[in-house]
DNA sequence: TTAAATAAGTGTTGAAAGTACACTTAATGA
DNA sequence: TCATTAAGTGTACTTTCAACACTTATTTAA
């Protein structure tokens, strides 16, 4: 590796994960109980820091797989806090990531190397550095995109209902939405395949499955339809 | 400062800025050619490291102003580059920041020691390392942002007429835009002041120019109000 | 002085999308 | 078989969007 620029400083680089959950009910993230210095025994996002021979997407995979052991995470960069005094310990960067589990791996058994808990967006605790900023940060962005993505079925399972997709929305939303329109404009994309199926438990009538159908949506992005709720 | 994390991994971190401008005609970017190891003569985006003392917005900041010899400069931060291959020198991070010129500025008298040049958007060159990527990411986040924010605002001068903007919008989308409806939409909110004056070049009639009412804005926004283009 | 040229400026109409709203249906279990 | 529960459905009104062509103010050249 030729040094061509060996007399600039260096950083440490952490990465962090906003990772955010669903219940059915609520909308939640996990967060740990930090059990290092600095701030030992605060409430934290997930994190750690670059390695030299991973990207900050590999580092991020990384981080979400320990905890979780999930593998296959919807995952995005958020935004990068450079601050330089950000952390008290010293100075480091952080890319800040957010994760979207679904919901059947809501109950997943958590590492045990560290304390991690579900918290309903509503009631984040005070957590280290400037992390309550990056949530909110997590926060607004899975609003907006939400609307403009169809990432909202990254948070539920492969099937699941429409009454279940609206709790989703307006837990993601913090409102109530009308269902019949909800419902109108959603099966008005084509995007969501009805299986025979219904769903059983939570009502006496129950609720048919739907699957949403990734391959018919990049069909249609390919020729300039727009996801749009 | 108590070394916490002194055994992990340091990085070079690198800022580069996408820097757009208008001529009221195209929209460009202001591009240079590199003069320094590796890839040197090639185009590239303009950067630098970010030092120890300064945090991220600090160091694009000081590289703008370094260029441009200007201070009051949108800035926003893109994204972070971290693939560890993408500088084919030695592995750098790079975080991407966005820039808005105002048309005033436009001719302003370029730093000597590189070569810098404005670049129509749709004739941009190949560029090092990753820059084209970043240029596409900047130009989709301009687009998608001046629908739903008013930064275009920042790319014209603090006098412009209602031409002027249009051109402006069509420049970003690469569209033609209906004058009427553009005029009603943008009138309607009521967030730009009619002055007295009228811009006398490029027309036998003239234009009236208007300013934008920041201050109206903030009041809006703290009210709920939505800008929406 | 008058006429030609130029870009600025203005309203309306029809289509589409958004929003508000209440009853019926399927299934269970008491 | 009746009561209960949540799922599922349609319509009317309002607002927004999109398409479209003529008039006006001013300059310059005949």
């Amino acid at each position: 590796m030729t040094p061509y620029y060996f007399d600039n400083t260096r950083f440490l680089v952490a990465v962090d994960c906003i990772i955010f959950g669903f219940n059915y009910k609520q909308l939640k993230l996990l967060l740990i109980k930090r059990n290092f210095l600095p701030q030992k025994g605060k409430w934290s996002l997930v994190g750690g820091f670059l390695e030299a021979e991973e990207s900050l997407d590999q580092a991020a995979l990384r981080i979400l797989n320990k905890l979780t052991g999930l593998n296959d995470i919807y995952l995005e960069q958020l935004y990068t806090y450079g601050e330089t005094d950000r952390d008290p310990g010293e100075r480091v960067l952080s890319t800040a990531y957010y994760a979207l589990i679904n919901a059947e791996n809501y109950h997943l058994p958590i590492n045990r190397e560290s304390t991690a808990k579900w918290f309903p967006i509503e009631k984040i605790p005070n957590l280290i550095f400037d992390h309550n900023i990056m949530v909110d940060k997590a926060m607004r962005r899975l609003r907006r995109k939400s609307l403009s993505q169809p990432i909202g079925f990254e948070l539920l399972p492969d099937k699941f209902t429409i009454p279940q997709l609206q709790k989703l929305y307006e837990a993601i939303h913090q409102r109530e939405l009308d269902k019949r329109n909800l419902r109108k404009k959603i099966l008005s994309m084509g995007l969501l395949k009805k299986l025979d199926e219904k769903q059983k438990t939570g009502s006496r009538k129950g609720a048919f499955y739907y699957r949403f159908d990734k391959d018919k949506y990049d069909d249609l992005v390919s020729t300039g339809f727009h996801f749009e709720i």
